[in-house]
DNA sequence: TTGAAAGCGCTAACAG
DNA sequence: CTGTTAGCGCTTTCAA
């Protein structure tokens, strides 16, 4: 007898002769159910084309839908085009996709937005992480508050209900600052990351330095200056990315006495600001000394290896996984700050 | 009087007064519904702090939870890697973004694997896009099909039940092959895309080419070699990245008599060949012809701009979120074939 | 414009 | 080991 309608767990039953009660156990495994039954149930789920339980009857039933939203406050391709993100989001999947469905990215769709209001409250979400977490996030975090959801945020400000991962910006930019100093450069200049809300490039002055914003920019740009013992000669990118990083290269390094090292806060920054350099006819590291900030792979600069922070990107994300894992069992994890470990490479040498 | 349980549309409608059904009719304005009373019903949510209608009961009720699975058949890390997958995927959330809340991600585990059948089973998707779209995917469709699950391939085989998005891989590949033939090389080979499954690099040999596998793969070498005539000296990467791009370079160049000219089926292959080329001395384009596929930004290359098959990357993903809608609304989408162009940059000059 | 009632498909007590 | 029963929280007829 053909039926328009998917088959449900009561027909697999009725046809197997069993109560849906004992169908539903042959299925999820969670109960004593005769191997013989058992068989019988599932044969007539093949026989009928019976999927298995339906994921959202089996949520409202349970509470929880297992699936994990990641948030990110920016659009996708700009969220994704950053190794750091990709490298996060990697470590989460590892820990958390035997676990669960998988990962749901919510991301806006305008040039710096991340997600409506309404886009996070209908999200089915057992527990959400914000990978991209500054100030400007607050109203993103309201929203599942309410709804009582675990959140977990990646270097944010620390705010009440989300724990939070964390990575020692500060000192770590000041280690890396400290070993400029160190090989004698006297003259030098940063290249700072996107200082949003409000990201745009150009010389960062003190209106854009009072505002209060990105707590990974203040906490980076803190580092340096905290090891310079004064403010430092300083460009704001618009982006984290290469391009941004060349711009600021030009900016920096077009000018009569330019400096003869460059601290830029990301991976990507230096790159661009080495490529810059070599535009401008300066060797690097005789001509000028660069640092970056992450320790991404850099395959392009070959032959040179980036002297930068290394920060456990992808441990990151496992930690942040065994966070939402934790909050779900109904523990309350402890925040965790992660070390940062300097990287001596190429890039950086003495003046000249 | 203290609730320890969250509240429900129930709790709301009794303090406001009215009947359930008038209080979820306030909430989705699908319904005529007084001012007055739409009014009491939210505030008595904002005062019994109500986050509003729970999404798995909705979706229950809707049969529908308005996320879209993108499957993508290997691990997070390696897939995202590449920028053509994330062109994709910011396509899509363009397209669909507004629509629901938000983009699953599955993916596998392991180095090569994608999600489990039981993960596919689990997850409440109205539909789902394939982004790596091979053949070994079919065992990644079948759950969805019996789940009667719309689904959306890229590239891939032609699948029944699987409407898809493609471009001309063969025509392109043939295209920048032919441009290389014009310039006047004899001497020609090619970088080919990981022949999955089974990712291993080295030289494309006959029993690597008789396995059936990879569409992507096939199409652009069968371009390339249509071109040619004749069969093409090939080495096989495991993956489509720089580092592997470079080991092809150097396999590839560092012999006694090296190729004018390489053909490289994706872009980050060419910069990677590129690169190989630079480390063994030679000059590009003069010493060596090199032209990519897909049209990625190649900022590092500069002042290079890479010859290359351009695709449209971005578009994909819209119109493949575009086929959700229309599958969604019951209307079947016709198959897309979109068109690819050949740019001619400086990495392609006659040869020497 | 509002209310009453049915039930989406499943799981988890509980009883046998 | 298996069956009975009671909802999970919501939307949607249908009737008032």
């Amino acid at each position: 007898m053909a039926r328009t309608t998917r088959p449900t767990l009561t027909h697999v039953a009725a046809s197997a002769g069993v109560s849906v009660s004992t169908a539903s156990l042959a299925f999820s495994g969670a109960g004593p159910v005769s191997e013989r039954t058992r068989q019988r149930v599932l044969d007539a789920a093949a026989e009928l084309g019976y999927a298995g339980p339906d994921p959202m009857a089996r949520s409202l039933r349970q509470g929880r839908t297992g699936i994990i939203g990641v948030v990110f406050a920016e659009r996708l391709r700009h969220a994704f085009r950053d190794p750091v993100a990709i490298a996060l989001l990697d470590g989460l999947a590892e820990e958390l996709g035997p676990v669960g469905p998988g990962l749901l990215v919510l991301t806006g769709n305008d040039e710096r937005a991340g997600p409506s209001t309404e886009q996070l409250a209908a999200a089915p979400l057992d527990a959400a992480v914000f990978a991209t977490c500054d100030l400007e996030e607050e109203p993103l975090v309201e929203p599942l508050r309410v709804r009582e959801i675990p959140m977990v945020g990646i270097e944010g400000p620390r705010m009440p209900g989300v724990s939070l991962v964390d990575i020692d910006n500060i000192g770590a930019s000041r280690e890396v600052t400290e070993h400029i100093l160190s090989l004698g450069h006297k003259r030098i200049a940063a290249v700072v990351l996107p200082w949003r809300p409000g990201r745009q490039r150009g010389f960062l002055d003190r209106a854009r330095r009072d505002l209060s914003g990105s707590v990974v920019f203040a906490d980076r740009l803190r580092g340096t200056e905290e090891a310079i013992g004064a403010s430092v000669h300083a460009w704001e990118a618009a982006a984290s990315t290469v391009e941004e990083g060349r711009a600021a290269g030009r900016a920096l390094l077009d000018v009569d006495e330019p400096p003869t090292a460059i601290v830029a806060h990301s991976d990507l920054l230096a790159a661009g600001v080495i490529q810059a350099a070599h535009e401008l006819g300066l060797r690097v590291p005789e001509d000028l000394s660069v640092a970056g900030f992450d320790g991404i792979d850099t395959p392009w600069l070959d032959p040179l290896t980036l002297t930068t922070a290394v920060q456990p990107m992808v441990e990151k994300g496992r930690i942040a996984g065994r966070m939402v894992t934790d909050l779900l069992a109904g523990r309350t994890p402890e925040d965790v700050l992660l070390p940062v470990h300097l990287r001596v490479g190429g890039t950086t040498a003495p003046p000249r």
